[in-house]
DNA sequence: GCGGTTGTTGACCGCTCGGTCAAGTGCCCC
DNA sequence: GGGGCACTTGACCGAGCGGTCAACAACCGC
């Protein structure tokens, strides 16, 4: 769907995407039709195909968009640091502040890991991230500040916490990212037993 | 839904609730109808209704047992265990072991979390499980073992390791349970810093 | 102010869905 | 062996779905 759209048609465009990622994250994919969305914005269903082939490709669309935008956000958090262990602290807490401010988005992404259809959408987003990540835990290994455990078990490991704390925290019950991401970083980088570290060098 | 059954009539329930699970985690919810689970066993569409109230209902039944079930599991593997470290350890490698025999009832958990309205049921199992999980750290503390920090934090922290791991490496790539379980707890115990402890007392 | 393109309308279509039910079958207990 | 309950059948229903389209409105460049 590669139309020539005048401002006007760009402002609509953007509209119904916006609509359309509320009413799915508040309903889900599914129970939500694209009579519903329409009808909410006030406006015809032809409006809808004109700027979408099918309810699917929007779905797609808005996921494409959530993680180029997602991927951007922690790209700009990272540069012109060297540390690997500080250029993890940072993309965890771009992360955090990012899923903070779209939250419905990232229910969509939930959903769809869910569902075999648009899984492997997401798989392609997640698994750069995953790379990316690693990348910098080699990096925190060879230069003798990570431990030396397989970087992948890692990379995973932090992304899960990372998203079962802004699940839990964040969007159920709204709390400070900064302090979310606090709490990330100093269990993933610390673990949770206690006994003071002797510094490595 | 509360019928007398006959031991036949038990044994068509469980093949209904065993495919149907089959199918959602396969297809998703919503896309799998009444009808392609009827047609895929050969039976008529009075057979599931006879059954259950309704495919949500159905959906709702699956989900209550796999939360019983898990949580039976879990206690199973920590009685007698005094130490909370390791009753907290045991519990994951036991979530670990169950989920690796449950993926398709995995999979169903996950989509009900994104859905407004079966997320409630799940919530209940949930915090009664992170409530379990919360107890063990604060007695952990106490005892000087674990370092102070904000118990639900870490509790949650752990469930998204947990959830994390068993996703990527027990379902996508058919790992051993044991070893996966083995990287989540050195994972959540030590964190990623390297630095040998001083051990307390 | 005209021509063409972009944007919009909403009735309409075919189809599938979840769910019902009157009729029948098999099985168990007395 | 028969009465009654557990179980099964599948045609059928109304509703709502995603998607189409002919007709029309608004806007823009010339």
């Amino acid at each position: 769907m590669n139309r020539r759209l005048t401002q006007r048609g760009r402002e609509r465009r953007r509209q119904l995407m916006d609509y359309a990622t509320e009413r799915f994250a508040e309903n889900g994919y599914h129970p939500t039709s694209v009579a519903e969305i329409v009808t909410g914005l006030g406006v015809g269903k032809g409006v809808f195909y004109w700027y979408f082939q099918s309810k699917e490709e929007l779905f797609l669309e808005i996921l494409r968009e959530a993680q180029t935008d997602l991927r951007r956000a922690q790209k700009q958090a990272i540069t012109d640091v060297d540390d690997p262990v500080r250029r993890i602290e940072l993309g965890i807490r771009a992360t955090m502040a990012w899923s903070a401010e779209h939250r419905d988005v990232y229910t969509l992404t939930q959903f769809a890991a869910t569902e075999s259809r648009f899984a492997p959408a997401l798989r392609k987003g997640a698994d750069i991230a995953i790379r990316d990540t690693i990348t910098h835990v080699r990096d925190g290994i060879e230069r003798g500040l990570l431990r030396d455990i397989e970087p992948e078990y890692i990379a995973q490991a932090m992304l899960g916490v990372t998203g079962q704390l802004v699940r839990t925290f964040l969007h159920e019950r709204g709390a400070q990212p900064t302090e979310v991401a606090d709490a990330a970083v100093a269990f993933i980088l610390e673990g949770i037993l206690v006994g003071d570290r002797t510094p490595a060098v």
